[in-house]
DNA sequence: TTATAATTAGTACCTGATACTAATATTTAG
DNA sequence: CTAAATATTAGTATCAGGTACTAATTATAA
């Protein structure tokens, strides 16, 4: 045996399985000097665990996370806008994925809930930025992950300024959110 | 000459650096064919714009988002906690980014104030999972990116399984948010 | 003790590079 | 037009972090 402290083959792809997947920018070498084997076994776990190479890890961490940031923060809408009147009503669609719930419950989160809403009502208004000065929201019942949300908002009144939004979120004709929001234009278009 | 379609050297350095800020993913080989020239430029244009190889790229890719999706959805709470008294009350502080404002404005979107007071109002119940039911807010000024939110939850009574919290946020002692939620606990702990 | 499983060693090869030298085009100035 | 300067290309050696494969060695269990 040279090198000592070893731990069982199953012990150690199970273990190297769950570093992995905590920290995929981990190189082969790194691993062999952590669980005290040779490049080679731990070639040989990734071979039968299914896990590809470092770059190959890191690629896909890349290519997965650049699309949902540029969706979360990148665009100034969140959900897919379908249609759209300025100044008068629009329909945006949010596909909830597992991302978006707690893994527990598989619930969704209620702030992605009430983004779609709230970008919703911006997109509606007709100005080039505006900001939610007020809102008044209810969630009517939880969304689980992978429904789709349909979200619809109507202008209700404009007095100067000041711009008032209700939306409404449903999930397979079932409403599952309604909101009011009342948005102030910074800059009229 | 060689290549046809050629275009001047600082035209094809300005279109490299757009390509590659839109789509990191993109090796010199490919870029060669594209700009129609040898890889040995492709590789002096990078030297001189000192942009990293592909391999750094999609590295700092993965790791800026990496981290950035595990804050924005893989966390269960937005906004750093530091102090809790379970049941009671709990602080959090959020550290706005340009990422989280709109570009033209530099005002930190709602989503995210509301966020923060949405997590942190079901970080001090005491209930494994709780859903927002009911929330009433209003913002009452605007933050602007950089600034720091320092939010503030309180219990204020508790009916079976409602929790009726208050959360304030503020900036430099300013309240720029309050809200009234009403979590409704799934599992209690 | 011997068969079996696990580990290690070693070689050839791959991609997408860096770093460097040298040659060849192309452009510009005089 | 021609020389000097600039831009481009070619080619070589080297690197990291691997794959794929063969063979040998070491542990473990029957």
């Amino acid at each position: 045996m040279k090198g000592m402290g070893r731990i069982s083959k199953s012990n150690r792809q199970k273990e190297l399985l769950e570093l992995l997947t905590e920290d995929p920018f981990v190189t082969d070498e790194e691993l062999s000097e952590k669980f005290n084997v040779s490049i080679q076994t731990i070639r040989l776990d990734r071979l039968e665990l299914g896990i590809p190479e470092l770059r190959e890890r890191v690629k896909l961490v890349a290519e997965k996370n650049y699309q949902k940031v540029r969706s979360i923060i990148g665009t100034e809408i969140i959900g897919e806008l379908i249609d759209l009147n300025l100044g008068t009503s629009g329909i945006s669609i949010l596909e909830t994925t597992e991302g978006m719930a707690f893994k527990k419950t598989n619930l969704v989160r209620g702030h992605h809930i009430f983004s779609q809403a709230e970008s919703l009502a911006m997109s509606v208004i007709d100005a080039e930025v505006a900001l939610t000065g007020v809102s008044n929201i209810k969630y009517l019942s939880p969304v689980h992950a992978g429904e789709k949300l349909v979200a619809k908002a109507e202008v209700v009144r404009v007095r100067g300024n000041k711009h008032f939004v209700h939306v409404k979120i449903s999930v397979n004709q079932n409403q599952v959110f309604r909101g009011k929001f009342i948005l102030v234009a910074i800059k009229a278009r």
